[in-house]
DNA sequence: CTCCAGTGGTTTCATAATGAAACTAAGTTG
DNA sequence: CAACTTAGTTTCATTATGAAACCACTGGAG
């Protein structure tokens, strides 16, 4: 086979991720979503990206129950795209990939937006991984542990 | 021009972000690297994948300061692969993934691991999103704002 | 009802990325 | 130094991407 890999019924929660939302667009076409944009017009020239790739990207959202097409709010007989549940789930990964660049990338002046708390209008908090007790973890503090068993798959060294 | 997208120089972070690591395998590399593995045969073997794409992704992560290279802890001529803080940072990232396919894949069943804290084995907690007086934000409860301005770019709808 | 611009795609075709397998060149082992 | 391992590179077939042309349906003006 010279298929491109697919990661649908792999073990890793990462890669079953990845599978539906691991391409270039995909996640772009969720940003904009969570923006309030619906219409195919308006994802296409907000994203600025070829029709065909951005309706077969829609398709495969849609598809992956991240979006639903629903008849258009304006009252045409157009359809639009709307974030299910499990789309607006995402709103965290998009947070980190954008916490992610602010804290590491070589031009952070080129980064044009600040994520702030509506309400206030500050700048939100770091995303932050806790244990149950609320204790503060970094990736060595974690280990990964098989789904039913009490048997434990150490983390090891990777400092 | 036919030449495949290039997100380097938006403005947007979430973009950059995926200019960087989004690409199928990157992450599942990282994530790999994060767990302790350093050498080229140890990605290979593990993840699966051709040797020729392993290749051209380490060297793209090395590029962009997540990987780097030393020489092999075990004292032979080869080297190895360690992640840079950088590299480290994406943590978040991963967890984000992993929390969201648990939370809304269609067969979490499947999924084998449980990321736990590795001092209790008690399972992490959910990533939240907080406001700087600790408010737990949805995406609705957020806004963007330009970087140096404040004027506000409202988010609008999107339930 | 007819014409015509706008919306939401599909089709076509060229180029780029991916993947499998063969090949290569050091490093390491006996 | 012969054989095996490691870490790649090269080659080639297949798939994905992207630009542009094309097309069907909608919605409004007259």
């Amino acid at each position: 086979m010279v298929k491109r890999t697919s990661f649908e019924g792999d073990a890793c929660p990462i890669a079953r991720s990845l599978e539906a939302i691991g391409d270039w667009w995909s996640l772009l076409i969720i940003r904009e979503a969570l923006f309030g944009l619906r219409r195919f017009g308006e994802f296409q020239s907000k994203l600025g990206m070829a029709k065909n790739i951005l309706a077969a990207r829609l398709r495969a959202l849609v598809d992956h129950g991240i979006l639903e097409t629903a008849p258009a709010s304006d009252g045409s007989a157009y359809s639009e795209y709307l974030l299910t549940p499990k789309g607006r789930g995402t709103f965290p990964i998009l947070v980190a990939l954008r916490q992610w660049s602010e804290a590491f990338d070589d031009h952070p002046e080129e980064i044009a937006t600040i994520l702030v708390d509506r309400e206030k209008g500050r700048p939100v908090r770091k995303l932050e991984l806790r244990a149950e007790d609320g204790r503060l973890l970094a990736p060595d503090d974690t280990a990964l542990k098989p789904r039913r068993s009490s048997k434990m798959v150490g983390r090891s060294r990777s400092g």
